[in-house]
DNA sequence: CCTACCGATCGGTAGG
DNA sequence: CCTACCGATCGGTAGG
């Protein structure tokens, strides 16, 4: 396959997965690169297993319904995107560290579930309502904990915006919109695609300066703008 | 079909709508919400027509096919966001004036069309491929043209960005995944929603300052709830 | 784990 | 002979 490069998960890459979850992680590899070309009910079952080369109920052996299997790759994806916020309740660092970390989480995850990072949203009327809900639970705090650190981070001084739920949602909206443009292989690295994303995603949230790596290309001064439109700082 | 549409839309604000064109029209402001809230596959036409209250024949007599109902929805709103990046031949103004007049109009349209702007890239499996080749040759202008406009503004010395394509893309995502999130009525107002995408896209941009009259604060709308269809700019 | 097959529901159209 | 429809049902295909 060709995006497993990014995506290491522990027990698939130890080598200790048993034959059975092999069979099944290969019926949702296909399954998700169906569902992700043609939508949730463009694809159907036939289309997986003629796409296997097996049966129906091979594949009814291993999942209950195509639902069963959507919602598997649907809650792998959206949880892995959408716990990038979470820090431990000990991590005392600044909240323009922790953001920038989290951001970074947060556009890598979109970037390794490329395919499969927003089902949620474009198929919601597919989605079984109770399993819809704990996903949008799931998002509600995403969203909680990103404004909130992108408040603390402005009353630190170190971010500029207008309305934090805005700039939030704008946040999140470049990797859930990214699925139409992204593909591995092309012009830029998934590694540098990541850093890239982080950048404008920092830049959406108004981050006066960029990590030194970043900022030595800026050859006319960033903060000489900045700073007129706020003299408080 | 598709190019009727703007006739339709000029017909309709001025009343003069003939009683055909009323009822084409109804059936698809239906469509279109059902859509927006199904999917295609998960809109039957026999929701369509009871949400309606009409026959399967009344709905067959003005539409050859759900897809045809479904690329007149998509055209429509697709055609007025991707132009928004189209301007006269002897436009001499500063290219940073028209990134700007272009990202207000493609911010407004986005709005507009919240329900049926992306439609195209969420449900591009149930399209007909070629329609979709026309579509896509219009994003592909859309994209070139906004490349074009932001690195002249930034030889200008007006913008501050590392990679024109990542960035045209990143703007594209904001208004593109919009539909997920934005909700006329909602507590910034259309005008104020527009408003605040064209500060957020400049900043994607890396505009080194903002126009003063955009320095307002946002709050009560004043048409909060209705859906700006004709921004005229 | 396959061959064979089901209940239901789909988009689209017949005659009047 | 046209328009604007209605009650009933078509052939094909979906998930299971």
């Amino acid at each position: 396959m060709k995006t497993e490069s990014i995506r290491t998960r522990g027990a698939e890459s130890s080598g200790s997965i048993s034959v059975h979850d092999q069979k099944r992680e290969h019926i949702l590899a296909v399954a998700e690169d169906l569902f992700y070309r043609n939508g949730y009910a463009g694809t159907t079952i036939a289309d997986i297993v003629r796409e296997l080369g097996v049966t129906k109920p091979f594949l009814y052996y291993y999942f209950s319904s195509k639902s069963d299997i959507f919602e598997t790759l649907c809650w792998r994806a959206s949880h892995a995107c959408l716990t990038a916020m979470h820090f431990k309740p000990d991590d005392e660092r600044a909240a323009i560290d922790k953001l920038r970390e989290g951001l970074h989480r947060f556009a890598a995850a979109n970037v390794s579930y490329f395919k499969s990072g927003t089902f949620a949203y474009r198929e919601g009327g597919a989605l079984d309502p109770a399993f819809m809900k704990k996903l949008r639970t799931m998002a509600r705090r995403f969203y909680k904990e990103l404004c909130a650190l992108l408040e603390q981070a402005r009353n630190d001084g170190e971010l500029d915006f207008d309305d934090a739920k805005l700039t939030a949602l704008s946040i999140g909206s470049i990797a859930g919109f990214m699925y139409t443009w992204y593909k591995p292989g092309g012009r830029i690295g998934p590694e540098d695609m990541v850093k890239e994303l982080t950048r404008i995603l920092m830049k959406i949230a108004g981050a006066y300066s960029q990590p030194a790596s970043a900022a030595s290309k800026i050859g006319r001064g960033r903060n000489a703008g900045r700073a007129i439109r706020n003299p408080s700082i």
